[in-house]
DNA sequence: AAGGGCACCTGCGAGC
DNA sequence: TGCTCGCAGGTGCCCT
């Protein structure tokens, strides 16, 4: 579910509305979805004051006073919710920490792929560059470096951080780019083209609160409205919005459904 | 050693 | 109505 525009949407309700509220109590946490494995959760953060809450990648990422930190990965499914302390407990509730304010911040995740992971003062590993601040000759480097089909590339979290299965098939429309063309294939051109259509597909997803498939909300139940926007994710055999001739197909692409314009998206066979 | 494939979970809608 | 099947905004690990 949640992508780069959905977890950015539930980071900045949360920042506005918890920055400098004390974590009172863990009323409730599910141990396995806490990593590592060994940690305690509760003893540590009970009793700390959330000093900042942002974005990295997909994580929410939380700062406690007197150093410490832990993110929160929504998984496919996860909900970051504030709530009144007496709201009826939904099925799948993992985490609920009790705020100086009365409020709750409950976690719901019903196919338990998210975690709640402590960092301490560890940097995020493996996470590649924010796509929003990225130049395209940054880009270019990445994406050149592997054979991988582009939208594969685009799916790697190491390599660029945030875009998922939504937001790289609309990019990749947007800037006309064959969604199996190798990474390493892409001309200048492209990967410029590609850069802007990240950055204006990422900004206009953030614009309209995230898309709301099936599960998704913000950290006040709000759902996205960029789903109506979507030009291709999800559109298979409709007719191509831009071209107004082709349909829409849908391959399966790094075991993920990719959706594609075969008239506007065609293979470029390495003209560069 | 890059990269393909699958496993991890639950729920829901389509089709029979 | 009620079953089974396929599919879902992600990622990590095993295998080649």
């Amino acid at each position: 579910m949640p992508e780069l525009p959905e977890v950015e949407t539930v980071v900045r309700t949360l920042a506005r509305r918890i920055t400098g509220l004390r974590i009172v109590r863990v009323a409730h946490v599910r141990a396995d979805m806490v990593e590592p494995a060994d940690f305690d959760f509760a003893e540590t953060v009970t009793g700390r004051v959330i000093d900042d809450v942002r974005r990295r990648a997909k994580r929410i990422v939380f700062t406690l006073d007197a150093g410490g930190r832990f993110f929160v990965h929504l998984g496919m499914t996860g909900q970051l919710t504030i709530e009144p302390a007496d709201a009826p407990q939904k099925l799948h509730t993992h985490l609920i920490l009790e705020l100086s304010n009365r409020q709750q911040l409950r976690l719901v995740d019903p196919r338990r792929f998210g975690a709640i992971v402590w960092l301490g003062d560890l940097d995020h590993a493996n996470v590649g560059p924010e796509p929003l601040q990225l130049q395209p000759a940054r880009l270019g480097k990445l994406l050149h470096a592997t054979k991988r089909a582009v939208k594969v590339a685009l799916l790697d979290q190491t390599m660029i951080a945030g875009i998922g299965n939504i937001y790289a098939d609309e990019a990749l429309f947007a800037a006309k780019i064959h969604p199996t063309t190798p990474a390493c294939a892409l001309s200048v051109e492209q990967v410029r083209a590609l850069n802007r259509a990240i950055k204006q597909v990422l900004r206009t997803a953030i614009g309209a609160g995230g898309s709301s498939i099936r599960d998704y909300v913000d950290a006040e139940g709000r759902r996205g409205s960029f789903q109506q926007r979507h030009q291709v994710y999800g559109r298979e055999a409709e007719r191509c919005v831009r071209c107004k001739r082709a349909t829409i197909e849908r391959i399966v692409l790094g075991g993920r459904s990719t959706h594609f314009c075969p008239l506007c998206q065609r293979h470029t066979h390495g003209i560069k």
